[in-house]
DNA sequence: CTAACTACCTGAACGC
DNA sequence: TGCGTTCAGGTAGTTA
């Protein structure tokens, strides 16, 4: 089962970190994995200006023209020292030390990413340089959405994959805006139509996870250490052989692009 | 330039 | 019970 943030959960995670990290200095960071951290210990003394995020990234601008960028990857969360009972375990790969408290960084993978920037400077996350518009701003707007669909021969599952078209769609949602537009996910071409179907679906099913703060299976955990509540309304997520629910038929499992991948063979037709 | 591959990581689920 | 195998998957790096 999976418990991957994307879009929902990183935004999730971020409404929550950014009350509770805007104005904070941090003192230190201590890296305690040699994985994905990268010139961390350059955050040390200087101020938090705010949290954003851009498709699953989130970016704490700091004083001084730096900025701390993280990804969850596949298991990170963040947790602050003592707070709803949180006591830190083998599984912590940073500590923020901050003025009034201790940020943990957790992840079990280790897929997840901790990066000290300068400002806007990308060029070592070219997903994150390259990344599309996000999904609920004007920026994304059907007609354009439609031309990078047509500009590429990928399966249009994939395609969602790599951010390009449009930021902060994984496996989950990917499988969700695709049913929900009745596209194929190894469809090469979409038309006009269905590119605008697909479009409004990807809207929809972000702007509805995120008013239930995520999809929780496992692994991904609010700042609070809550999980989400959009497990119960995933329509083709992780119910391979139950019933679609517009047809009736038994949803199909199979791998494109190489990720494993749930639809209905009769109402996603090619 | 694009697209297709692989490595990374580790707990859970599965098979015998 | 226990051990080995397979699976999950986002991104970055490499190759064609």
């Amino acid at each position: 089962m999976a418990r991957v943030p994307e879009l929902p959960e990183v935004e999730s995670v971020r409404r929550q970190l950014r009350p509770r990290l805007v104005g904070r200095r941090i003192l230190a960071v201590d890296a305690v994995s040699r994985g994905r951290l990268h010139d961390v210990a350059r955050a040390a003394g200087h101020r938090v200006l705010d949290v954003r995020r851009r498709g699953k990234y989130l970016i704490a601008p700091l004083d001084g023209g730096l900025e701390l960028v993280g990804h969850l990857g596949m298991t990170g969360s963040f947790r602050m020292r003592g707070e709803d009972g949180w006591v830190p375990d083998a599984y912590v790969r940073a500590s923020l030390r901050l003025d009034d408290g201790v940020l943990d960084f957790r992840d079990v993978r280790r897929f997840g990413m901790l990066r000290v920037t300068p400002a806007g400077d990308y060029s070592a996350m070219s997903t994150l340089a390259r990344l599309g518009p996000e999904p609920l701003s004007a920026e994304f707007d059907p007609v354009g959405f439609h031309r990078r669909l047509a500009s590429t021969r990928m399966p249009v599952k994939p395609f969602l994959l790599s951010q390009r078209p449009v930021a902060g769609v994984g496996n989950i949602y990917a499988d969700e805006a695709l049913w929900r537009s009745r596209v194929s996910p190894r469809a090469r071409h979409v038309g006009r139509l269905r590119a605008r179907a697909l479009w409004a679906a990807v809207r929809e099913v972000l702007a509805e996870a995120i008013e239930r703060e995520g999809t929780t299976f496992r692994d991904y955990r609010l700042v609070d250490g809550q999980g989400g509540r959009n497990g119960g309304h995933l329509r083709v997520y992780g119910r391979a052989g139950l019933p679609c629910v517009r047809c009736g038929r038994p949803l199909a499992k199979t791998v494109v692009g190489g990720r494993g991948t749930t639809y209905c063979r009769v109402c996603q037709r090619r």
